[in-house]
RNA sequence: CGCGGGGUGGAGCAGUCUGGUAGCUCGUCGGGCUCAUAACCCGAAGGUCGCGGGUUCGAAUCCCGCCCCCGCUACCA
């Protein structure tokens, strides 16, 4: 059986969650449930990162231990995955031990294969922060931001990782794997970036004590992005009670956002060729969401709030709308009102709507029952390799284009409705079996696109399934006619409009 | 400056690699149906495809130049 094992980025814990999180972790849910209908061995990974300096300054401020905050915030993460109906298989936290153990394994092994050396750091320092501040973050005036007093240039001793050494190993990797990273855009930024020429990077901290100690030296800590990426490797050996690395590594998948980026598609591959790891399959890198074209922020109050979102309309309606109107991999905007406006028209007049009039005229015309008639060859054929053209379309993470290929179907369904009218074929005793004919094509197409649309609207799609008494989700039973409908029984609205 | 992406009817997008009736969704207008969550279906109006030049029988699509918008440019998790 083929494994697939995809992630998320795990989510730092010095915010709280927002819509971009949810964002990601819909999109890794979405391809974890459709590889499980293939039948395949799914793992499925998200989880917070709680190490490094923003993390302590942020408890520090609060006058709380940095554990503490830590606890506080990764606990609000936890809870974001079901509310999202998201399958994961597990949630790592960075400060479990066993990471933290394994952290220490693999960057040891790092060591020991040379590419690991004492050097020295330069930047601006704050002495209130007593921390480094980045060039970019430095106010006018060589001014901390947070403090605003004056910083000074300081050195620090630590060890550096020879990111140099990984140069043409990369470039060969770039060379060899085009998919390495996805979309083609982010996988040529990626590759812009290395070939302008890599730079050694600071692999430990010195003055920060909230991280993962540095076995060979306790006077320093892991620089956090180095312990959070190895998150994806960790968390295999001890998320199942026995170690799944054999079983799911390399991953298949690692969701992210564009900001992390240069970590995902350079220090990781490189990081893993120096503790001799065998590489991810792929980097899939997504778009931001945008309100009216602008960032999301909340000084803005342009804020879709995936929560309040949920309550009133469910976690499908938000799965379903990030997917729908985002092409999946660019920015896009988003917004109340057009979210209101896909619900309304696609969820409870498309789909919703469908269903209803289809399992309303079964139990009308037929007492509910479905005769093991032939579907329709019209329609079968608008469904002939629907379910492969998914498959294809998902392997690529074409999430969006997924979605509206078989959306076109549920469409499909209602113009059949209304080419055959089946209740003019009711009133005609003689056109009976015509209307076993179209009845039994409408169940069955109806099946059909919930067992596809499964992965994006997985309680809608259960509760119809129910409905028809089909509840398979296998791929393979999404073939059109591959189904045994007998009996019909009614459901509530799944959309309803005055939610 | 460099690198990457984008500019297509009112809005959001596809089409550009592999030149040849400019497509989709929403919105607007008109019509049809009555099974259904006042839902569904059909039709119409609406575009000099950022600007200028070139190649070609023919360019949104190829080439050159220009304008505008966005992202990246290393120790920020």
């Amino acid at each position: 059986m083929s494994s697939f094992y995809v992630t998320t980025p795990i989510y730092y814990v010095n915010a709280a969650p927002h819509l971009g999180h949810a964002y990601t972790t819909i999109a890794a849910d979405v391809m974890a449930r459709h590889h499980r209908q293939r039948g395949e061995d799914v793992f499925f990974l998200t989880g917070t990162d709680e190490h490094g300096e923003p993390v302590a300054d942020a408890a520090h401020a609060l006058g709380i231990e940095p554990q503490e905050l830590a606890d506080r915030n990764a606990e609000r993460f936890k809870a974001l995955a079901p509310q999202l109906q998201a399958s994961n298989d597990f949630f790592i936290r960075t400060t479990d031990p066993q990471h933290e153990a394994k952290v220490q394994e693999v960057l040891g092994r790092v060591r020991e294969n040379g590419f690991v050396y004492e050097g020295m750091y330069e930047g601006w320092y704050c002495p209130r922060c007593a921390d480094f501040k980045a060039e970019n973050e430095v106010d006018e005036g060589n001014r901390c931001p947070i403090h605003h007093i004056e910083l000074t240039r300081e050195q620090e001793e630590n060890y550096f990782f020879r990111l140099s050494a990984f140069q043409e190993p990369l470039e060969r990797l770039y060379a060899q794997r085009e998919d390495f990273v996805a979309p083609r855009t982010r996988y040529n930024e990626a590759l812009s970036f290395l070939r302008s020429g890599l730079r050694d990077v600071p692999l430990t901290r010195h003055k920060l004590t909230w991280g993962v100690k540095v076995p060979w030296d306790s006077e320093h800590v892991f620089y956090v992005w180095f312990d959070a990426l190895l998150n994806y490797y960790s968390a295999l050996s001890y998320a199942g009670g026995e170690d799944l690395t054999r079983r799911f590594w390399p991953a298949s998948c690692h969701v992210i956002a564009k900001d992390i980026l240069r970590f995902h598609a350079v220090y990781w591959p490189a990081l893993l060729m120096a503790a001799e790891i065998e590489l991810p399959e792929r980097v899939f890198v997504h778009g931001y969401l945008l309100m009216d074209g602008e960032k999301m922020s909340k000084s803005l109050g342009n804020v879709l709030d995936p929560f309040a979102v949920i309550e009133r309309f469910g976690a499908d309606a938000l799965r379903f709308y990030l997917l729908r109107d985002v092409p999946f991999g660019q920015d896009g905007s988003v917004s109340t009102a057009a979210f209101e406006q896909r619900y309304e028209s696609e969820l409870a007049n498309e789909l919703g709507n469908l269903a209803s009039r289809v399992i309303a005229m079964v139990g009308r015309y037929r007492d509910g029952v479905v005769l093991g008639v032939q579907s329709d060859e019209l329609l079968s054929a608008d469904f002939e390799g629907l379910a492969e053209r998914v498959s294809e379309l998902i392997d690529g993470v074409e999430l969006t284009v997924a979605l509206d290929e078989i959306w076109q179907r549920v469409r499909r369904l209602n113009r059949f409705v209304e080419e055959q009218a089946p209740w003019q074929l009711a009133k005609d005793p003689a056109r009976a079996q015509e209307l076993d004919r179209v009845l039994a094509t409408l169940a069955e197409g109806l099946r059909v696109v919930s067992v596809l649309l499964h992965p994006y609207l997985p309680e809608a799609t259960t509760k119809l399934l129910a409905a028809l008494g089909a509840p398979d989700l296998s791929l393979a039973g999404a073939a059109f006619g591959a189904g045994k409908i007998e009996r019909v029984s009614t459901i509530e609205s799944l959309f309803p409009k005055s939610a």
